[in-house]
RNA sequence: GCGGAUGUAGUGAAGGGGUUAUCACCUGAGGUUUCCAACCUCAUGUCACGGGUUCAAAUCCCGUCGUCCGCACCA
């Protein structure tokens, strides 16, 4: 334990002093659950992003959209994220303890959740609920404790209230009518977003484990809960997956994901297959797939929104960790911002297969009868015509009004009518599978797992294995000495790959040779050029391996074409 | 929010009522060497913030803020 506790102290020293991720506004104090990314963090952090970016995209049905992170509150009070964030804490006068009132009050209410402040507080003294840590009885008054940071939307008094986004989601939601004209009106199609999130965490801990302010990528994918939707899950027939089931359901075991969607295990075949997906990203971009597993959320701890869930956990420093979450969100969303809004465009349409023709004979009131005959009533009677389910046996009959009043019918007021609708299909709300990422506890992850301590000669040694993909600095310039001109060709070669699209590299001329390797190996540069003597005669250039410390020559514009494409590996 | 610990260069640490605050590594310059953290010389940079006690505070006291650990809370 003080072994793992003194590497991650290591780590984490190493992360500072290399300018990859800091603590925020340090020289002010610093703030818990706020981190800087250094000039090396920032490019990692852009890496793992757009590798994010592009895994989804490859899908081809699926694109990416940016909203704002500030929120007007009634599209939060629709998604619920308002009321549910919305806790009241109580306090202990005796020992200061801090609970959740609607847990204190549990067994005393049957629907705790929904009181008021004032309701709590009364149920709390009534009951004389004692505390859970000293078993005292007197609580202060129940506080609100909103993990949300409010703001306002306006300079003057009179501003809309509104907060920071708590999640991406709602603007892949509150673009929906935009997707669906994007996508011809076919379903299933999905959006991505990146950014933001904000959550004011009553104590964050752990590092990037716990942030107030966090990178988020959030995937919504609808699709029409009537499609048995057809996933081949070939590629993964022998990858076993680790699962962790609702312990009310089953136990943990090894399986692979079709298997797992076939048996039920996993309840929806999209969210198996968006499970699978995120197991192939997550090995993508350096996580040990050993230290993965899925676990599926309990019913009471399902989110406010969702049918299932899984976690994607990932095991580090800090054990197991929720980096991933995969919901099956069925239509929680649209039908709440439908319902809040009245909007009509939240839906799909779903055609028939055949068009549905319903013949209907129907009453008609005739207006010249109805009209005299009833005066104001007429136009009640009228609707009240149309809705009758059952033809009259015959007439007069009494016709019931939606007020309540009874009228007779005479035969001559109305007419029977034939009439015949057909139907091509009808509009349906979409459902939505969402994975949701935490970016910063999986870019944790992968500095965790990549982070290793050896030894070269008898002295500790610091590797950072990367994957070539995110890796923040692309290759290292390393002139064997900074004379005879060995500099310049250093200097000229640096130019060159900067210059490249999508490639940096960094330029090291100081100390000796073994130094700056070290230098370059300890934040994860997966390639060292070196030029020496050879070069100057020649051009060639060695090429070190990161991993073994292999090295062989190679002509500069060889090499600027294998890191465009990604092949420096096949050279070796 | 409660309790405990704690705050000294970029990193890690030592020290301490007295005017010039140490040490190692790191970083930079010069020299020497040159393919895996070599060496020599020199240099940059630090007592969280605010108040008090004192002739004098980085040191003692108070407060604030931050950080760490535990409790509690936690899409």
């Amino acid at each position: 334990m003080s072994d793992k506790h003194a590497r991650l102290e290591r780590l984490t020293s190493m992360l500072r002093r290399r300018g990859v991720i800091l603590p925020a506004f340090e020289i002010h104090g610093g703030v818990a659950g706020l981190f800087d990314f250094g000039p090396v963090g920032g490019r990692l952090r852009r890496r793992l992003n757009n590798s994010w970016l592009e895994h989804w995209a490859s899908h081809g049905d699926i694109v990416e959209i940016d909203s704002p992170t500030i929120t007007p509150e009634a599209v939060l009070i629709a998604s619920g994220h308002v009321g549910e964030f919305n806790d009241f804490m109580s306090e202990c006068n005796a020992c200061g303890g801090a609970f959740r009132s609607d847990h204190l009050a549990e067994g005393h209410h049957p629907n705790p959740d929904v009181l008021s402040q004032e309701e709590l507080d009364q149920i709390l003294h009534n009951n004389s609920i004692a505390c859970p840590t000293c078993g005292g009885g007197d609580w202060k008054a129940a506080r609100p404790m909103n993990l949300m940071f409010d703001t306002r939307i306006g300079a003057m008094k009179g501003g809309r209230a509104a907060y920071m986004r708590p999640e991406t989601a709602q603007g892949m939601f509150m673009l929906f009518p935009a997707l669906y004209r994007h996508f011809r009106n076919r379903l299933p199609f999905g959006a991505v977003q990146t950014g933001k999130g904000y959550r004011n965490e009553i104590s964050p801990r752990q590092g990037m484990i716990r942030l107030r302010e966090f990178n988020m990528a959030e995937l919504e994918y609808f699709i029409d809960p009537e499609v048995e939707p057809a996933h081949d899950f070939s590629k993964w027939e022998s990858i076993q997956f680790n699962l962790i089931p609702d312990p009310e359901f089953n136990q943990p075991m090894s399986i692979d994901p079709g298997s797992a969607s076939a048996e039920n295990i996993i309840r929806h075949p999209t969210v198996a297959w968006f499970m699978a997906r995120t197991w192939d990203f997550l090995v993508s971009v350096g996580i040990n797939p050993e230290m993965i597993r899925f676990r599926q959320h309990e019913g009471t701890e399902m989110a406010h929104y969702a049918s299932d869930c899984w976690d994607a956990e990932i095991h580090g420093s800090y054990g197991w960790i929720e980096c991933v979450g995969i919901a099956h969100r069925g239509c929680y969303d649209l039908a709440a911002h439908e319902s809040a809004t009245g909007d009509g465009n939240l839906r799909a349409w779903r055609p028939y297969s055949e068009p549905r023709t319903v013949d209907k004979t129907v009453l008609a009131g005739k207006g010249s009868i109805i009209g005299p005959a009833f005066r104001d009533q007429a136009g009640a009677v009228n609707d009240a015509l149309q809705s009758i389910d059952e033809m009259p046996t015959g007439f007069p009959f009494e016709l019931t009004l939606e007020s309540g009043d009874s009228v007779t019918i005479e035969a001559d007021m109305v007419e029977e009518k034939r009439i015949q609708t057909t139907e091509h299909g009808e509009w349906f709300l979409p459902h939505v599978v969402e994975p949701a990422f935490g970016i910063d506890r999986i870019l944790w992850h992968i500095i965790d797992h990549s982070y290793v301590e050896t030894e070269k000669g008898g002295e500790p040694y610091t590797v950072l294995r990367l994957p070539a993909s995110i890796a923040a600095i692309d290759i290292a310039i390393l002139p064997l000495m900074e004379k005879d001109g060995m500099g310049e060709v250093a200097s000229h070669i640096h130019h060159q790959i900067c210059a490249a699209p999508n490639l940096a590299s960094y330029y090291d001329g100081s100390g000796s040779i073994g130094r700056r390797y070290a230098r370059a190996d300890e934040i994860g540069v997966p390639w060292a050029v070196t030029i020496d003597h050879e070069s100057l005669q020649n051009g060639s250039v060695t090429i070190r391996r990161r991993d073994d410390g292999e090295q062989i020559r190679i002509q500069p514009d060889e090499l600027v074409d294998a890191l465009v494409s990604g092949a420096v590996t096949s050279l070796f």
